[in-house]
DNA sequence: CTCGCATAGAATGTGCACAATGTGTATACA
DNA sequence: TGTATACACATTGTGCACATTCTATGCGAG
């Protein structure tokens, strides 16, 4: 049985990667014929792809005007700290309770890509890395209810991170070393099918990621005044 | 401007009905050709549409097998159960927090659709006067991140509820009644932008409709033997 | 100079034909 | 008689051409 290109799929994995990762901006208009031509199908396969990731929330549909890379504005960046927690927290309490042993080392090497790319990857690897260790314990809750919301919330989730956490500083070093080591608990509970622990964990995790964006949204305001060239006082 | 058919519409809302009211089976073979040609619309069309249902969660996509109306298994009904009262509650609060006047008319007016279907409407009407009740509530909340969830929540409601609601008893038009009255409260709350009652109703409402599904699926055990032929008792 | 309208270009929407895949049935063999 | 295989049919997937809709540019009127 050969390996047949499953081009669809390469064009969908690139597509969300770009999309995840900030390559695409949000607002870019994803063109049928062109991204068609760049990977290599016809308009109608492609434009299918298009429509799923328009449903999936990477992108946004127009009635006979395309797609385009899904908006990032504040408005839905309020909806997503009101929704997360609450999502999160359902979530990995019910992983706790429907993880497979499968699963369960599906998710451990999971954590060792992510801490690998801790180590040594760009904000890119680390982000696509952490979306799939979340993603996992998504599939681990096997709630056909909850799953379309919390895909939703770890596409922009990525996103918000790959926008606030580009500045490299220590304070950043020390979260992502957090975040990691909330894992291996997270890893941990759900071994244990402790779903209140892993609800606590949730709730946890998500303090750390939310202090970390409320940090690069309002950072600590500057001591010294700017260099601005001086303006004549009390003139007009 | 004249009034174009938009077959994609009338199609599309035909068959959401349809799956709704019950009408479609769930596991029914939604063939494209078929399909196609009783709305007047060629394949390409017609598979969008149907793969637009797939992701919304009306029904199910199979690679090369085509789309089928969604199951409604005892499994899934187990998911439903556990994240329905948390994403309803959440959808109410955030109504009542986000609400416009023009939404509230809107609500006001599928609530007097929901009475009038009670007086006079079979299961079906009323089913779908209540989703749309519902779905109200959710785009007054406006958050793009429960409404995935709650849309599907909704749907498989409504299928549940066509499922167990078909009996005519007297404490079940009582129910129905109760259920038309919170319905009332709920949009008081909401025009109060009482968030916190609006969670309580929610709760409240969603533990009727639990309670009719409940008694439906269990319900109290005959008292009288089944009038079977007698055994020969002490033979083999 | 601004605004409105007409027109040309580009992109999306649709229809149809062909290719690829899955399914059911009939037949041959054990 | 049971099973495996091959073939025929049905259905979905893809490519391409045409229709429709949007957008941008330029022209003319006020």
């Amino acid at each position: 049985m050969h390996t047949r290109p499953d081009r669809k799929s390469s064009a969908y994995d690139a597509l969300t990667r770009a999309v995840l990762t900030m390559e695409l901006t949000p607002g870019t208009d994803l063109d049928e014929a062109r991204l068609g031509a760049e990977y290599g199908l016809s308009r109608t396969p492609m434009r299918e792809v298009l429509r799923q990731l328009a449903h999936e929330g990477y992108a946004e549909a127009r009635e006979n005007r395309g797609v385009r890379v899904a908006e990032l504005s504040t408005k839905s960046l309020r909806g997503f700290f009101m929704a997360a927690p609450m999502v999160y927290a359902a979530i990995l309490q019910l992983a706790a309770l429907h993880r497979t042993s499968v699963q369960l080392s599906a998710l451990e090497a999971a954590q060792e890509t992510f801490v690998a790319a801790l180590a040594q990857g760009n904000a890119a690897d680390r982000a696509l890395a952490n979306t799939r260790f979340h993603a996992l314990t998504g599939e681990m809750a096997a709630n056909p209810y909850l799953m379309p919301s919390f895909s939703r919330l770890l596409i922009d989730h990525a996103r918000i991170s790959m926008t606030f956490y580009q500045p490299q500083d220590s304070a950043m070093a020390e979260n992502i070393s957090t975040a990691s080591a909330q894992h291996y608990a997270i890893i941990a509970a759900i071994t244990a099918r402790d779903a209140q622990r892993a609800g606590q964990l949730a709730h946890d995790h998500w303090q750390l990621s939310r202090h970390q964006i409320e940090r690069f949204v309002m950072p600590s305001p500057l001591d010294e005044p700017l260099g601005l060239p001086p303006t004549a006082e009390g003139a007009s």
